[in-house]
Formats: C-alpha cells, sequence, structure tokens
DNA sequence: TTGAAAGCGGTACCAG
DNA sequence: CTGGTACCGCTTTCAA
C-alpha cells in the first residue's frame, strides 16, 4: 500500500497526495476529499521509513538510560517525552541496563535512525563513543558524563554537595561509622560516586566508612547491605547511592531485626516518589528529573523563533529532604 | 556522509560496500579491507531509514504498553526486549499512559515504521483501531483486551481466577467487609476488573463490598484508599487491583495509624518485585511477566525453522502468593 | 568478485 | 491548484 496506489485510485498525482498528506500548500477541497475518501478506503498509512528519507529532516529525538527500572531515570525519560510531544517530537528510548556494549549499540542504532538530538542520560561512556557522536553532528545532551564539547550540552548534578549534606547531617545527629551502599558500574560517575563519599568523608577525621556495591535494584540493595554487615562491621547510619538500593537496604535490616531508625539510620538519593511510601519513608537528597528532561528538549530542540541561548553546561545543587528514615545515633 | 562517498575513497561501487556491510556475498578480502577502512576513516554510519527501505523486511518489534512506571509492564517489555535481542530484533517501546489518543497515535507509528510484529500490552482498544491493525497485516500479539482473530495471538490472564482466590482466602480468614482498590481507564478489562470481583464477591453472600478507583501509581492507591475510607466505610481488608496501588494503598494505612494486617488486611496483584520489599510484604496474586514475554516473542518472531506451531489464544491461570499483609479479620 | 542500474515510498521543486 | 520528476541512501538482481 503506497502513494502511488492511493494517487490512483482519487486519480491524482502522488504529488497531490503527499500534499494533502502533509495538508501543506492549496489542494481543492473536491481534490482532497476524493484523496482522503481513497486513504481511508485503502487503509494506507505512509511509511514513516520512506518519508525520512525523502524529507531529510527527523522529528524524533532519542533518549538513552542506563537502567529504565530505576524510577530516576524514568522520570526523566518521561519529563522528555513530555516536552517532545509538546512540540511535536518522537522520542525512541533505549535502555542499556548499564552494560557498555548495549550503550555502544544504542548510539549507533540512534545515529543509525538519524535522530534530531540525543540525550544520554548514561553513568558510563567511553571516549572513543563520545566522539563518534560529536562527529556524528547529532546534537547531544549528556546527563553526569564526559565534558563539554562541541555540540555537546552537559547536565551534571553536584553529587559532592548532596553527600555532604547527608554526611553533616548525620554526623550531627552522632554517627561515626557509616557505610555506603553503591552499584556496579565499570566506568564513570558510580565509582566516582565512592570515591565522593570517601572524599566527603575524608574531611572529617572521627568518621570511619565502609562500602559495598551491587546492581542497582531493590535486590542489589539488600545484597549490598547484606555483604556490608557480613563484614562485622556495624554502621550507625548506611548511606545509599540512591533510593532503589536504600529500599533493598531497608529490607535488609528489617529481616534482621534492626529497627529503622533507631538502631541505624538509613538515606536515600534522588527523592524518587517510592521514598515516599516505603516504610519507614527515606531521609533522602531531591534531583529535579522534571526539570532536567526540559532542560533536555530546551537544548535538543531548537525554538522555531528563540535562538538557541542554552547553557552548554548546567550544574545543578541537589536539597536535602529528610523524612522518617534518620535519627540520632544509638548511644554506643 | 553515504555509501556514495566510502565507495568512492574505497574505489569501489556502493554495491560492494553495501556487500561488506552486510558481510554477505563473497568479497575479497583486499577489498573488504579498502572499504572497512574508508567505513572508520569516514565515520560512517548507514542509514537504517534508507536501509529499511531497501531491504523491505525490518528486523524490529513494536511493544505498546499502558503505563511503564508500572514494573508490571516494564518487566515484560523487558523480557520482550531480551527474546527480541536474542534474536536480533530490536524492540521500539511506547507508552499510552492509559490514553487512548496516545494509543492510536502509537499503533499508527508502529504501521507507519513498518514493524515486523506488534505487542499490545494495553488495558483498552477500540474494535476500530484493532481493525486497523488487523488490516495492516502486521502479526499482532494482545495481552488482556479483544478477541481472537486474524493474525493476532491474544494472551489473558485469568483475572477472575486470581481474585478468587484472593477473596475465598480472605473470606476464610473472618474477612465480611472488603473494600476494592481500582484504577481509572474508560474501557475494556479494567473496569471489567471491578466487575470481576463484585460478581466474586457476589457468589459469597455475607461480603459486603466498596469501591474507589484513582490512577495507576503509588500515589493513586493513596488516594483511591483515602476515598474508600473517607465515606466512614470501615472494611476490614483492601483489594487492590495491583501491587503498585497497595503499596499506595498501605502508606494511607499507616498514615491513619492503622496497622496491617493486624486491623485491616491488604492484597496486592501482579507480584512485582516491590511486593516483597514493601512492608509489610504483600499477600498477592502472581502474573508471569517473563512467561508473557516469551511468548509475545515465540508469536511475533517466527522461528528459522520451526513452523510457527504458537497458540492463538493462551489463557494464563495465576498463582496466589501468600506474604505478609494478611491475616485474621479482627474481631468486631 | 565487482559494477551498473532498477527500484523501495515519499518529498519538493518546476512547469503548466 | 496539480502533475511530472529528480532525488533521498541503500539493497539487490543482472551482467561482465
Amino acid at each position: 500500500m503506497n502513494l502511488e496506489q492511493v494517487a490512483r485510485r482519487a486519480k491524482v498525482s502522488t504529488a497531490t497526495v503527499s500534499r494533502v498528506l502533509n495538508n501543506a500548500s492549496i489542494v481543492k477541497s473536491t481534490t482532497r476529499a476524493r484523496v482522503v475518501k481513497a486513504i481511508t478506503e485503502l487503509k494506507y498509512h505512509p511509511n514513516l521509513h520512506a518519508r525520512h528519507l525523502a524529507g531529510g529532516k527527523s522529528r524524533t529525538i532519542g533518549v538513552i538510560v542506563s537502567n529504565l527500572e530505576n524510577p530516576f531515570f524514568f522520570d526523566i525519560y518521561k519529563a522528555v517525552e513530555a516536552g517532545a510531544h509538546a512540540r511535536g517530537f518522537e522520542v525512541m528510548m533505549a535502555n542499556t541496563d548499564y552494560r557498555s556494549e548495549q550503550l555502544v549499540a544504542s548510539v549507533r542504532l540512534m545515529i543509525g535512525r538519524r535522530v534530531a538530538g540525543l540525550a544520554a542520560i548514561v553513568s558510563e561512556m567511553e571516549p572513543a563513543l563520545i566522539d563518534e557522536l560529536t562527529d556524528s553532528g547529532i546534537p547531544v545532551v549528556f546527563y553526569d558524563v564526559g565534558a563539554p564539547r562541541r555540540n555537546i550540552t552537559n547536565i551534571r548534578v553536584n553529587y559532592r554537595r548532596g553527600i555532604e549534606k547527608v554526611i553533616d547531617y548525620l554526623h550531627s545527629l552522632g554517627h561515626r561509622r557509616l557505610g555506603f551502599v553503591g552499584h556496579h558500574a565499570l566506568l564513570g560517575p558510580i565509582n566516582e560516586r565512592m570515591k565522593t563519599v570517601l572524599d566527603a568523608v575524608a574531611r572529617i577525621p572521627e568518621i570511619e566508612v565502609r562500602t559495598a556495591a551491587d546492581a542497582d535494584t531493590l535486590e542489589g540493595g539488600r545484597q549490598a547491605t547484606r555483604a556490608l554487615l557480613a563484614s562485622g562491621f556495624a554502621p550507625t547510619a548506611i548511606i545509599c547511592v540512591n533510593d532503589v538500593t536504600a529500599v533493598g537496604a531497608l529490607r535488609e535490616l528489617r529481616e534482621r531485626g534492626i529497627r529503622v531508625p533507631r538502631d541505624v539510620s538509613v538515606t536515600g538519593f534522588d527523592n524518587i516518589k517510592l521514598s515516599e511510601f516505603c516504610y519507614p519513608a527515606l531521609t533522602t537528597v531531591h534531583i529535579p528529573r522534571e526539570r532536567i528532561g526540559q532542560i533536555i528538549c530546551d537544548s535538543l530542540i531548537p525554538k522555531p523563533d528563540q535562538p538557541s541561548a542554552i547553557e552548554h553546561d548546567i550544574v545543578i545543587d541537589p536539597e536535602f529532604v529528610l523524612r522518617e528514615s534518620t535519627g540520632p545515633a544509638p548511644i554506643a
């Protein structure tokens, strides 16, 4: 089923059919009616690949995330989608599951599809791949990875500040033995996060810290917590790399009969919706996913009128959110 | 950057470049080397639209879900993706947010992309849209919607059996006043679900039931629960349409100082991972998302050798999962 | 083994 | 307003 068949049935040229399809230029209404009739009768659906090929321009932007299962990424994705739809763009999603081959495959896929823009919300990215993207000429936004470049916008969260707020708060509550639950990821900001925690702790000599890491899932958080405690180390507070793993930590503690926050305090990061619904509700650090999504859209999709006056390097200072999973350190 | 430029640089024809790209037919190794060199030097990425257009066949399958935010849908998506990748297919995801215009748009988009197969994991679908799909000739799998048709496979869960198991269990525990927390959705199996609950309850005369519904989110479950209780009705057990809303219900109950399961029992549905991690862990009904994903792949992607001996109507009998959110009805 | 050329299904420019 | 037609970038015979 293609333009030509529709054209034949409506007794017009393919050009005319194309015109009514894109309701461009003026088409006599009787002609248009004939064409529309033919289209519906034939149940014609234009081939988007052909359209793209002929048209040149794309109207779809790509979003690559590390782990869609984590609501943090999903929220960003959703915000991007909303912004894109509002501007008449489609969005194609790709999930890497923190696997670098998947990342490479996804990036190539997006380039191959000639997306109008690409957002990479991934916590690791090899320089060669960044080059590949840069050379492709596609406008790119990175969240939390790499350094600013030509046609690349960078958004990053001041993770260090966030962690410091958490640590300072716990310190003020008397906590001295801290556990950190991270998650696996070979490169980039994740281990950097663990490093950040270590650095932030180093400012305060009397604090001792131990770390463990597993998958970025509920189960992963639980396992990491188990590993942390298995070593015999008895932290009075456990700082988790994000809310999902923190909920996993809560579960493990509950299973061991350790009460939160009475025996051990727990903190998350991101402030996903779940952090308010779990028990106890998590003390965490808010990352504005909505805003990040908007920034992504703004920098990827040029406004028709407004010249893109977008910053090329944006850093977000996260906010501390106090809830019920933290409390004073128990008297030793 | 296109085939021709690569061809020129490698001093061969575009046909040859195409051959090495698809490592098809025999290309002299020295020639191949020249081509590969040109490709990498030019950082060439084939245009997938053009490839698709010329090639005809698609190699990507589409998945449309109602609410990716709910892990139930996400798990299915992930299973489909795994199966598809294993067979060398890509998958394109679309999320409708339970909005029927989005559903229509997504279906058209998929048809326009000429996907090799389409899975619709949505709880509502207008007949006209089903026709549109049927006529498109694309192999389709529906989960929980519509009736079997030509080139359409249907997978459905025996929701009624699942609900009956829940109700019978609660009944055996002495519960007589039940609340049902559903979620909004204009058409199809969702309200059908509410109806199912009502029917199932009707079997047991001494049980009284009240219902409420809101969004399919944590917050929605909470609001619906609030509405349910605001009426003055005092259920001894609350049956939730799924685990996500159940976690929302737990939150509302906790806020009101109502203890679960001592004062009120709560049940979920789906058995998503979160149901084990929330507090208290949810008594629920298991739906095998993994298996559903596999069935989808099997029926959408024809095995190279094996002739598709797939059932066209598959019904799954869900399993009751007992955890900690249910207990005996309190003595009145 | 390799090249030439005919499409695939649209879009858009140029005449009429 | 409408038709003719030259591409868009790649795959795939058909010959050489």
